[in-house]
DNA sequence: CTCAGCTGCTACAATAAACGAAGCAAAATC
DNA sequence: GATTTTGCTTCGTTTATTGTAGCAGCTGAG
């Protein structure tokens, strides 16, 4: 393998980037703001539009999305984006994007 | 609650996008990514980087994301993205912006 | 008011995923 | 040829996710 060429870039990855690449790395983080794109969903349409998860999980992602300010929890409504959930949601739509361009013909094993 | 108005709204995530999102739902996955920005990583180097995951779960993760073909392996010098994911590189970009704006304030709480 | 149904959750046992340390064979370097 | 580096694999332990059940509070119908 050719030597010491992997140490010389850099470029570190920042400590924010970090924090929602490991939320987002949780089971369904990122489904939960995905499927409120559409305006606030109750707790359990949310659990239905995520294809029936885990209450137990679907709550600890809510409390986990409120503490970072991306959903907020409605009186009447349930959940929703806030503004900052706006946002991130715009960045789901490229990867949305990305997903119809580039995984429309791998039915790929795993392993 | 208000009744019925949860099920009015639809527009049914794709199947691509379940897919991606699912993938991004797993540990490192989406880290993997973002640390190969800066260039061709060597699995050890990967490691280091995403800072040093386990390796079963790192060899995991590469072969899921060379089945997405996201990266691929490459002779001498271990892994890199693929064009596709040089897009998705794109989308991550997007989102340390937002990691940049939105997360900067909060040293909150999980559960 | 009363009752059935819906709601947001919680509890818990079972399964699956991630961790982490150790190690090994092959390739690269010395 | 010996040593180091590399890409993994194995495996026992810890942590996360699942799925089912259930409960208390609210809501709307009668």
């Amino acid at each position: 393998m050719v030597k010491g060429i992997q140490r010389l870039r850099s470029a570190r990855t920042s400590e924010s980037m970090a924090r929602i690449l490991d939320l987002s790395g949780r089971r369904w983080a990122l489904r939960a703001v995905w499927e409120l794109r559409v305006g606030p969903l109750n707790f359990r349409a949310l659990q239905a539009a995520c294809g029936d998860i885990s209450p137990s999980v679907l709550q600890r992602r809510l409390h986990q999305l409120r503490a970072l300010g991306v959903i907020e929890k409605i009186p009447q409504l349930g959940y929703r984006l806030s503004s900052s959930g706006e946002r991130l949601f715009h960045v789901l739509v490229m990867l949305n994007k990305w997903s119809a361009e580039h995984m429309t013909v791998t039915p790929d094993s795993d392993k």
